[in-house]
RNA sequence: CGCGGGGUGGAGCAGCCUGGUAGCUCGUCGGGCUCAUAACCCGAAGGUCGUUGGUUCAAAUCCAGCCCCCGCAACCA
């Protein structure tokens, strides 16, 4: 019987639609599972949808559904995304599934039972947007560590996981098998963050909402996120169900590939959760970067960067899609994921590379052998060195492969490819081609190249999934999905026909430079003179301004609108000298909602104009009195 | 002293842990070739490795200080 692997990605909450960055650790874990299918493998590839908690129930509120409703609606848009991927996970488990939610029940009942989990009374604050809970301790300015918006104090009864309880056990766990964790950093992270100064014990249930799985002892409480969330990836195995069969087969995982933001919960937490089930630990927690724009910027909606990945595949193609996420981005660190960046690789490689070699090679062979791959009867130094490239890379793949290193891999396919439009230039067939004696000569530069072709299709597989198998067709071989086919130099049988087909990748014409400005532009929204009164603009003369202290950014001004005084801040302080601005007449927004900045109210704002380097405020001519409507 | 990442030829990165000819991809320039998707192959130019100081026979690499950038956070009102 073949080895097992069971891999997963996290399950995603579908609180909105997925951006690049999820399809980017769902892509790498569907090349992966491809991988290691190829190989024999007995490959259980699991993905999802964590889909209870608060911010659910207040979206689905917000949209006049009920949360299933709502989750229903997104997950079947998550589904119709794996699908244009091509992701061929075996399972997809949804944590509002009846496998799934008896089997929770069953796991907290169990662990209560054996007193891991007790009850007790959760005092925080908590961050609804996060769905974080969070220590006085941890707040930063009375506000969510994370997204720096207001929190809600929150005291309940609540059950409680005694994490404490096997923290050593943990320790010593990750201690040994330095492997768990990867990369190595992150396990560093875990242990002098968290582990080493004590676990806290975890609350696993809420009364402060419904949208989860109720506790069958307990009914006002329902299941709190990590216990229902992490456990996914035991219950779509049937752990505790009538049918363990795929339990017992495929547990423990043997990779968790998941990001980096939740390497804490997936090394910490689940594995102490396991423990106190006593099943075994997974074997791997793979955290990996993020796809970033422009050197760092996050990628969602609210950063405004938002593009729908079908919309890549649809404007180039699936396979330059998956291999730009599965070769620009390194092991381990954030990746830049640019448009531009996508167009110049999948040129570079996909059509000028790998494409035009197909193109070039069966094109000769149509010419030069009537379509009809010859033998290869002749031997010679270029050869030689061809076949020592493919043996050497098809090594340098699997290894980086198994080092999860995925982008160095397909690197190694294209030292392959690289060698063979080398090669064709080395034995120039076009020569050859001319002298009727150097037939077999020629002959034998065909075939190596037909014969390196089908090799590298194999060697695709794991990552492209379109491509490999219009390769195949125009070499006019079956589809060869067996790895180690591509161990083994000679396999293609000369007399087979070749058939020159469309270009695997057409070049990508570089938008011109109009073109690619107008891009950014959404539909223009117009707002109508209505919405335009609703801001009053108003001139104020500044009476004072000074440098809030402890700030760089911000300004503190006194502004006298005639009739009244406002005390105003603005981030200006890199452009202008508070002594600059004082008696100089300014814009002043009169109705906007006073916020606390620095702990200190601003009652207004002060228009400016600019951005980069200069920014200067609009001052109105002097003759124009304090508090005067602009409009 | 908030946390983290980073500053290496025009761009993006590797090298740093385990000091000892600065490497890769793209771009540029020149050449070759004409089988091919204006693609392919060869060659060249281009770097005081952010800065200052230290350790050392020797520093991109180790140590200390400083400057700058980015993300989070924040002070975007």
């Amino acid at each position: 019987m073949s080895e097992k692997y069971y891999i997963t990605t996290p399950i995603y909450y579908p609180s909105g639609s997925l951006h690049i960055g999820h399809c980017y650790c769902t892509v790498a874990a569907d090349s992966i599972a491809r991988y290691k299918r190829l190989k024999g493998y007995d490959v259980h590839f699991l993905t999802g949808t964590d889909e209870h908690g608060q911010k659910i129930e207040e979206k689905a509120k917000a949209a006049g559904v009920t949360p299933q409703e709502y989750v229903n609606n997104i997950v079947s848009g998550i589904k119709d995304l794996w699908k244009s991927l091509d992701i061929s996970n075996d399972d997809f488990i949804r944590t509002t599934e009846e496998r799934h939610t008896v089997i929770v029940q069953k796991i907290f009942k169990k662990l209560y039972d054996q007193g891991d989990i007790y009850k007790g009374e959760y005092e925080g604050k908590y961050c609804t947007p996060c769905e974080s809970f969070w220590t006085e301790s941890q707040l930063v300015d009375g506000k969510c560590p994370d997204c720096g918006r207001e929190v809600k104090l929150v005291k309940e009864e609540s059950y409680f996981f005694k994490l404490s309880k096997y923290q050593d056990r943990l320790i010593k766990y990750i201690e040994e098998h330095p492997e768990f964790i990867q990369p190595e950093s992150r396990k560093n992270e875990m242990l002098n963050n968290f582990l080493r100064p004590g676990l806290e014990d975890l609350c696993v249930s809420r009364t402060s909402f419904n949208w989860g799985i109720p506790v069958t002892f307990d009914p006002k409480h329902v299941v709190y996120v990590w216990l229902d969330a992490l456990t996914n990836y035991i219950t779509a195995l049937g752990y505790l169900s009538d049918d363990e069969t795929k339990f017992k087969k495929y547990w423990p995982a043997d990779l968790h590939l998941v990001g980096k933001e939740i390497v804490r919960f997936h090394t910490i937490i689940w594995p102490i959760m396991l423990m106190a089930l006593d099943l075994p630990l997974p074997k791997q927690v793979f955290g990996h970067g993020w796809l970033v724009i422009n050197g760092g910027q996050k990628i969602g909606k609210s950063f405004g960067n938002y593009v729908p990945p079908e919309e890549y595949i649809n404007r180039y193609s699936l396979d330059a899609v998956r291999y730009f996420l599965l070769r620009e981005v390194p092991f381990g660190s954030d990746g830049n994921f640019t448009e531009e960046a996508l167009v110049a690789r999948t040129n570079s490689d996909l059509a000028n590379d790998l494409g035009n070699l197909l193109s070039r090679t069966v094109a000769m062979i149509e010419k030069y052998f009537g379509g009809v791959v010859p033998e290869a009867k002749t031997s010679d130094k270029f050869a030689d060195d061809l076949k020592e490239t493919i043996k050497k890379s098809v090594v340098e793949v699997e290894s980086y492969m198994d080092k999860l290193e995925i982008g160095k891999s397909l690197e190694a396919v294209w030292n392959i490819i690289g060698r063979a439009n080398k090669y064709i230039d080395e034995t120039m067939p076009w020569v050859l081609a001319k002298d009727e004696a150097k037939k077999d000569e020629l002959g034998t530069v065909m075939y190596n190249l037909a014969e390196t072709l089908r090799i590298v299709s194999i060697l695709l597989r794991p990552y492209l999934t379109r491509t490999p198998d219009k390769m195949c067709e125009q070499l006019g071989i079956d589809k060869d999905t067996v790895w180690d086919n591509a161990k083994t130099f000679g396999l293609l049988k000369p007399g087979t026909v070749v058939k020159k087909g469309d270009n695997l990748f057409p070049r990508i014409e570089k938008p011109k430079e109009e073109e690619k400005k107008e891009e950014p532009k959404v539909e223009k929204e117009y707002i109508t003179i209505d919405d335009f009164s609703k801001v009053h603009l108003k001139v104020g003369k500044v009476l004072s301004c000074e440098a809030v202290e402890g700030s760089n950014k911000l300004l503190k001004f006194k502004i006298s609108l005639g009739s009244e005084e406002r005390q105003i801040l603005s981030g200006i302080q890199k452009y202008y000298k508070p002594e600059e601005l004082i008696g100089k007449k300014l814009v002043i927004v009169e109705n906007l909602k006073p916020a606390k900045l620095m702990g200190i109210e601003s009652q207004g704002m002060i228009l400016s104009a600019g951005g980069g380097d200069i920014v200067k405020v609009l001052i109105v001519d002097d003759n124009v009195p304090e508090g005067s409507e602009v409009c």
